[in-house]
DNA sequence: TTAGGGTTAG
């Protein structure tokens, strides 16, 4: 009859702690009152729902009386049950009343604990013999999701689906459930439920689409993401602005910046209803400045500045440039060691945005000052900030301090900010420590150094368990000759990772959980130990980001493993996992150094079926490898597919394939390239000419 | 009833 019985999957909880999820509203009348209250004045659907407010009820439309049920002593008699056999007996004391459905359906939508609401759905299908709607089922779905009980939830749907007759899932339920998952990182489970969503004819909408691409971007899944993309397009959905920035963020991720681009260009070609925003440019200006393309964004920046559409008035400033365009810019100019401009731009945010610099601004033009050496200018807009109302210091304001001192060498005074922000109440973070532990260990202060991270360790401080923090500590003490204290170091790590394979261990939340400890060993370098703990975290299913994969393969390619890194790349496409573009790079150079060409070929060939997209450099790179096995034919099949491709620069095509065939020794069809290249009116660059003249040189010695 | 986008520090 019910497919999940929750006393077997989730043993009872003590009745202190059941009662204590209702309780509080319930045993106090007074706020009980207010609670109910409060949730029956919630205007839903335009109708104000106050209809079991009423201590004596009302009469419902359904023509069953409900009038003769006390809401306030119904749910005192609940919060007193303590299991489900206690509740059905509550339950069935009511039963006779005749309940409407809607009455029920009214108090478990009211209901937050999940326990309970899942007793109420087991007492509507048992005893009452109501049918549960689809609109309950979610209800207690969302509840079971908040909770975090994954197994359960996707127990519920499964029962929904299965049950005689089905209570089909709808938008909703596939929503909640989609997007929880998604939230907590379980984007696999996420993408299963999409395809049962989609066997079921329940149509994704725009905004499922573009949570499960956001989620996918958040997991650093990007091809994945770009997959989801083309998917909502191919189902005939319009992307809106908000999907759109979403993809501009992945394509610039994915460092796919002329698709980025071009994005913004559609929205401006589509006519008017969607137009790019602040957080379109934004997004792109921020994908430049993280690629180090500063002079790309400094020229997007121009045409925003120039860019008066969309403006409300003649005094007013366009509504796409606004504060955080202007911090990213303030960024720029400091990474291209324009100091003067980025002092001219802060001081001219008011003035140019109509908003005040807030405390990103102030952040960003400290480190600016800092790196430029201007510490006075720095030091003086450090006091500024006490002062300036509306901006109030946070913890990268004190950890670029701390570093601001840790250039000037005067380690004391770096402490002393460490503890000004303490008694300011800003708790330092893995940043802070690790800016100072870098900072005392190069003052020569190892003992402090030690003392330091002990204290950590035995406080329990989450900063213990970040990767940087730990590759500080290890390089500290590799500096100054204690490499003993290094190696103690990564082996208690290792321990600590093993220590987490207990269950209960993990809950306490103790130690290093096992994907930290393996981007730790990876970054030091510690392939053996760094491999033996990814294979266990991947058998516990404890690998949930991507990046753990990618580290580890690159790991491995790094050090010539080439054949460890391709069986990581293949586990992990077996997982389902998308590779970003860089790692599909690294696999293929592994695939092309083990000369195994026709698996290279098919991950290429699958990746762009399941709708990927790749830089240019993934396409040259597949001509490499085609060249090296001599496939002439598949060279020539692939050159002239991606000659068709219009986002494919023709020059660096043609400069690719000569050097391919170069490379193969097949000096004719390197000219031939080039001949083309001429013949169709793109310079040659000196670098081409030197090609050419190679090709020439050695084609005559050859021949003579 | 559910739900989506941008910036700073080691």
């Amino acid at each position: 009859m019910f497919a999940i019985q929750p006393t077997i999957l989730f043993p009872k909880p003590p009745v202190t702690h059941l009662c204590g999820c209702v309780a509080p509203s319930i045993h106090s009348p007074r706020s009980g009152k207010d609670v109910w209250t409060r949730h029956n004045n919630n205007n839903i659907n335009g109708r104000r729902r106050h209809q079991f407010n009423d201590a004596s009820g009302v009469t419902t439309t359904s023509g069953y009386w409900d009038r003769n049920v006390d809401m306030d002593e119904l749910l005192s008699s609940l919060a007193g049950t303590s299991n489900e056999a206690e509740l059905h007996a509550v339950m069935s004391l009511y039963s006779g009343r005749q309940l409407s459905q809607r009455f029920m359906t009214s108090l478990l939508s009211r209901e937050p604990d999940w326990r309970r609401s899942l007793a109420l759905l087991d007492w509507m299908h048992a005893v009452a013999s109501y049918r549960p709607s689809v609109f309950a089922y979610n209800v207690v779905l969302r509840n079971v999701l908040r909770a975090r009980q994954w197994m359960l939830a996707a127990g519920l749907v499964d029962e929904m689906r299965s049950s005689s007759p089905p209570v089909a899932p709808d938008r909703f339920t596939y929503s909640t459930l989609i997007s929880h998952l998604g939230k907590s990182g379980r984007l696999d489970e996420a993408l299963s439920w999409l395809q049962k969503m989609e066997q079921d004819g329940v149509s994704g909408d725009l905004v499922l689409y573009s949570t499960l691409i956001d989620l996918s971007r958040k997991l650093r899944d990007y091809s994945k993401a770009i997959s989801l993309f083309s998917r909502l397009r191919r189902s005939g959905i319009r992307p809106d602005l908000v999907a759109y920035n979403s993809m501009i963020h992945v394509f610039g991720k994915a460092r796919l910046f002329s698709e980025a681009r071009s994005l913004i260009q559609e929205m401006l070609d589509s006519g008017g209803d969607v137009r790019p925003d602040a957080v379109s440019y934004s997004t792109l200006l921020g994908m430049y400045a993280e690629d180090g393309r500063y002079v790309d964004a400094l020229s997007l920046f121009n045409d925003m500045m120039s860019s008066t559409s969309g403006g409300r008035g003649n005094d007013q400033p366009p509504p796409h440039l606004d504060l955080t365009a202007f911090n990213i810019m303030i960024d720029v100019y400091g990474h291209l060691g324009m100091a003067r401009e980025a002092d001219r731009l802060f001081w001219s945010i008011q003035r140019r945005t109509g908003a005040r610099p807030g405390v990103v601004a102030y952040n960003t033009m400290l480190r600016v000052y800092g790196e430029a050496g201007l510490f006075g200018e720095a030091i003086h807009l450090f006091r500024l900030m006490e002062r300036t109302d509306g901006v109030q210091r946070n913890v990268v304001t004190y950890n670029t301090m701390i570093s601001i001192y840790g250039k000037t060498l005067e380690h004391e005074k770096a402490t002393a900010v460490l503890r000004e922000m303490q008694r300011h109440g800003v708790r330092p973070d893995a940043v802070s420590y690790s800016t100072i532990i870098s900072i005392w260990g190069k003052a020569g202060k190892i003992d402090r150094v030690a003392k330091l991270f002990q204290k950590l360790r035995t406080s329990g401080d989450p900063a213990v368990a970040d990767p940087v923090l730990y590759r500080t500590m290890i390089s500290t003490y590799e500096r100054v000759g204690l490499v003993g204290h290094a190696k103690r170091l990564l082996r208690e790590l290792v321990e600590e990772g093993r220590l987490l394979d207990d269950a209960a261990a993990s809950d306490d939340n103790s130690g290093v959980p096992k994907e930290t400890a393996v981007a730790i060993l990876a970054e030091a370098g510690r392939v053996e130990e760094a491999t033996a703990l990814f294979r266990r975290a991947v058998s516990m299913g404890e690998v949930k980001d991507v990046s753990v994969f990618r580290t580890m393969i690159s790991l491995h390619s790094r050090h010539g493993r080439h054949a460890n890194a391709v069986e990581v790349f293949e586990k992990m496409r077996e997982a389902g996992y998308f590779p970003d573009t860089n790692t599909i790079g690294v696999a293929l150079n592994a695939y092309g150094k083990m000369r195994a060409f026709d698996r290279a070929e098919s991950v290429y060939r699958e990746m762009q079926d399941e709708g990927c997209m790749f830089p240019d450099r993934i396409h040259f790179q597949m001509l490499g490898l085609l060249g090296a096995k001599r496939d002439f034919e598949g060279v020539e099949a692939l050159l002239e597919r991606l000659e068709g491709d219009p986002s494919i620069d023709r020059k660096e095509l043609g400069m690719v394939a000569a050097g391919v065939y170069e490379r193969a020794n097949r000096l004719d069809d390197a000219s031939r390239i080039l001949r083309q290249m001429c013949q169709s009116g793109i310079t040659i660059t000196p670098s081409a000419e030197s090609t050419w003249a190679r090709s020439q040189a050695s084609s005559s010695s050859s021949s003579s």
